[in-house]
DNA sequence: GCTTTATATAACAATTTTGTTATATGATTG
DNA sequence: CAATCATATAACAAAATTGTTATATAAAGC
């Protein structure tokens, strides 16, 4: 119970959706690319991002000075059923704004 | 968005989560049944319910001093993947406190 | 090495949520 | 019709959550 209970928590806030279905869409993004698309602080997505990862939601690895997050696609969990409803719910968000800086450094 | 945010809300409660599998367990259910078996207060337990029924997902039908609660099987939405895991939950749960007065009452 | 950039964390006020106690309502029973 | 029983609601304190501003950290660029 205390699985569900923990992924109900996560859903529970617009904001943290929105940023689940956007990761959903874009597969990986920076937390500036989140903030830039949403429309969101910096610090508030840093912490909704937080919380999700420290419920098994999401993974984040290190490249250069950002952090790159990506949703967990774990079959097994109660997750699995949520990604349609993500994956629609990423269609109705805005277009990605991309982080110039990291594109400019992945072009070396 | 607003549907899948509204039940998670619901869901992220534990006592909300217990009431919603016993009444996936046991069909219909009056309050002081959901009461002695979660061993919740009424007061908790009727405002639970009333959250649940906002969300659109439970009805109540009067039945002389008891309200009769049971969950909406709504195959539409984004309830019907919790139901496994409810019914999985549930199994976990005390056996049913029936009500004694409502069982007297039902043999006229 | 100093500045800039990306992210994380801390500290805070405002709001929401939970669980409790007390009370109201409304049907039933004696 | 007075007492009782089931439920609902109100009022409250405690705890949790959100979003903000300010600051820390740490990598990269010049």
């Amino acid at each position: 119970m205390e699985e569900l209970v923990k992924t109900a928590k996560i859903f529970s806030d617009s904001n943290r959706v929105r940023i689940a279905a956007l990761l959903v869409r874009e597969s990986q993004l920076c937390v500036c690319e989140i903030c830039d698309t949403l429309l969101l602080s910096q610090p508030l997505v840093s912490r909704h991002l937080k919380q999700m990862r420290e419920a098994g939601m999401l993974s984040a690895r290190q490249r250069g000075k950002w952090m790159l997050y990506s949703m967990n696609r774990n079959k097994e969990s109660t997750l699995a059923c949520w990604y349609d409803e993500l994956s629609r719910i990423a269609s109705n968000l805005p277009p990605l704004v991309a982080c110039s800086a990291m594109a400019k450094k992945n072009e070396h």
